[in-house]
DNA sequence: GACCAGGCACATC
DNA sequence: GATGTGCATGGT
């Protein structure tokens, strides 16, 4: 693997002078964050934007106990925007029954819990994989933990950092090794990758504008699935 | 109309 | 452990 230990913090410090502050998560509330973590399951942020407005507007993300009270049909309608629907509402409620067993319906008594042990207890909420969790840990509830997306396996296996087919785990690990344990920073830095991904890679993907161009040992490519 | 998007669970080999 | 499939909407 070609990085050395600054390689990565490097990378970060390009990507932030490029685009500057990206102020995520896109959302208001814990609750708000971590509905808006399971509704952007493979789904483009513009249709969960829609779906978000519709549960706010009938104040479903004022507390979990509202969620709770709502029927799985119900809730279902509301999010029809963000695609999956059926899959996405029984998430939802997967994650609030979780809630509800074993702390009350309180995010914040959730949120108090040691980072490894927060991390497996959600994790053993089905619906809730590795992202998503990690989205939660981060976002919601400040942890310092690296998030990893698709966009993060693409754009750095691109540029030679490492092999795209590493597990979610390992890439994990690569990027927490090599940068300080600092919430802000892994806040900023995966906002600024998805901001790279959506921005440059597919609407633009010649790679001329992109200020990671020096890192690219790739190219010359024709196609969008070649790119990033 | 095809392809894609800030995944995940489950089945199968 | 790797690979394949269903889940669904809205934008390009």
């Amino acid at each position: 693997m070609t990085m050395n230990k600054n390689t990565l913090l490097d990378i970060y410090n390009k990507l932030y002078k490029f685009f500057g502050p990206q102020h995520w998560w896109p959302g208001d509330t814990p609750l708000e964050i971590i509905v808006g973590a399971i509704l952007t399951q493979n789904t483009a942020w513009t249709n969960v934007e829609k779906a978000i407005a519709n549960l706010k507007q009938v104040r479903l993300l004022s507390s979990p106990a509202k969620i709770k009270r709502s029927g799985r049909k119900a809730l279902a309608r509301l999010i029809r925007p963000a695609g999956y629907y059926n899959v996405k509402s029984a998430r939802i409620k997967n994650f609030i029954d979780f809630l509800d067993s074993g702390y009350g319906l309180s995010l914040k008594r959730l949120g108090r819990r040691e980072t490894a042990k927060l991390r497996s207890e959600l994790m053993s909420v089905n619906g809730i994989g590795p992202e998503t969790c990690d989205s939660i840990l981060l976002y919601a509830f400040k942890k310092p933990v690296f998030v990893v997306d698709a966009y993060t396996k693409r754009i750095f296996s691109r540029h030679g950092i490492f092999s795209e087919s590493l597990s979610y785990d390992k890439v994990q690990e690569i990027f927490m090794r090599s940068l300080p344990s600092d919430e802000r920073l892994y806040n900023e830095y995966h906002a600024l990758i998805v901001r790279l991904g959506k921005e440059l890679c597919r609407k633009k993907p010649d790679c001329g504008n992109c200020p990671l161009k020096e890192h690219l040992n790739h190219l010359k490519t024709d196609s969008y699935n070649n790119i990033i």
